[in-house]
DNA sequence: ATCATTGCAAAAGATTTGCAAGGTC
DNA sequence: GACCTTGCAAATCTTTTGCAATGAT
C-alpha cells in the first residue's frame, strides 16, 4: 500500500475515482469508459439525485459521453457497494448522495419544494445507540427524515396567504 | 369511558370505523361494503403490512368479502388521508401501520428477519424540534428507521457461525 | 483470447388509471 | 336519478434482466 490505502471505516486518502478503481480491481471488474464518466460526473456535482436526474444531466443517446439507462442503474449500485454513495428512498424513488469522505448526516425534507437540507447531530447518534442497546439490537445504519416546510417556503406561503386574503 | 378508548398520547373518542364514516361524509364519499370490509380487517389486525400482505389475508376473488387490488390501493390511501393509517417506504414497498389512536413511535428494522420493532422516545421529539428550529423548518412529521440485526437474529447467527467454524 | 460490460428491448414489480357496470345516497 | 365506486384490463413508473455485440485485460 504505497499510497496509504486503508479501506477500513473512513480514512480518505484516495480520490473517489482511485477508490473506485481499487474496488474494481479487487472484484475483478473492469475499468470502463462508462464507469469513469459516471464517477467523474457524480463526484463533481455535490447534490442529492436520483437515477433520472443523473441521466438527464448526461449527454443524450448518440452524443459522446452518453451512458445508457441500464448501465446508470447498474453503476449506481456498484458505487453503493464500493462505499462511494449512499442510497435511500424518498417518495417511491431511490435517492443517492455522497458517502465516501462525506460526514454522516440526516435530512430535513421540504414537502413544498422537495429540497433536502442536511444536518448533523451527535445527540441523535447517542440516542440511536442507546435505543438499540435497550433492545439488544446491533445497529448497521439509520435514516432520519424530518418532513415539513422549509423557511423559504414558509415565507412565500405567507405571502400567498396574504394575497388570498385580499381576494 | 364506555368505549371511549384512550391509547396514550392521543385521545380517541370514536372507533376507527366511526371516524372513517365521518371522514367519508365530510368528503361526500360513500360508505361502501368494500370500505367497511377493509376498515374492519385492518383495525382487527395490529401489525405493519403492505398492500400485498393485506390482499393475501382477504378472501380471494369470487369469495364473499373479496376486495379487488385497485380498490385496496385506493382505500389504503383514503385511510391515510383520513388519518387512520400512516404510510412509509421500506425496501421499495409502501408499508402501512395504525395511526389513529396509536402512540407516536419509530422503528428498529432487522435486515435479517425483516421484523419491525417499535420504540418511543421523547428525546427524539425534542431533538427533532430543536433541529427544525435551528433551520427555521416547520415540522409536519418525521421518520426514523434504525437498521441492523435484532437480538433474536444475532443469537441464531452466532449459532450459525459456530456451526460453520466446525466445518 | 477470455471474460466482463454495454445497450437494446423486454420483463418485472408496485401502484395507478380509464371506463363501463353497479351500488349508494 | 344523480353521481360515486368498483372491478377489470391496461397503463405507468422505476428498476432489473436476457442476450448478442463490444470492449478491457
Amino acid at each position: 500500500m504505497s499510497d496509504g490505502t486503508s479501506l477500513g471505516t473512513v480514512s480518505v486518502s484516495l480520490s473517489p475515482l482511485a477508490r473506485f478503481e481499487e474496488f474494481l480491481q479487487s472484484k475483478g471488474m473492469r475499468n470502463t469508459e462508462q464507469r469513469r464518466i459516471l464517477v467523474e460526473h457524480v463526484f463533481n456535482h455535490h447534490a442529492h439525485f436520483d437515477a433520472d436526474q443523473l441521466i438527464e444531466q448526461l449527454p443524450r443517446r448518440g452524443e459522446t459521453g452518453h451512458v445508457s439507462r441500464p448501465t446508470v442503474y447498474r453503476t449506481l449500485n456498484e458505487f453503493v457497494d464500493a462505499g462511494l454513495l449512499r442510497k435511500f428512498e424518498l417518495a417511491g424513488r431511490a435517492v443517492f448522495e455522497h458517502d465516501y469522505g462525506y460526514p454522516q448526516h440526516d435530512h430535513l425534507y421540504c414537502q413544498q419544494c422537495q429540497k433536502l437540507i442536511e444536518f448533523q447531530s451527535d445527540d441523535l447518534l447517542a440516542l440511536r445507540d442507546s435505543v438499540a442497546r435497550e433492545h439488544s439490537f446491533r445497529v448497521t445504519s439509520h435514516r432520519l427524515i424530518i418532513t415539513g416546510v422549509c423557511g423559504d417556503c414558509s415565507r412565500s406561503h405567507r405571502r400567498t396567504k396574504r394575497k388570498l386574503d385580499l381576494i
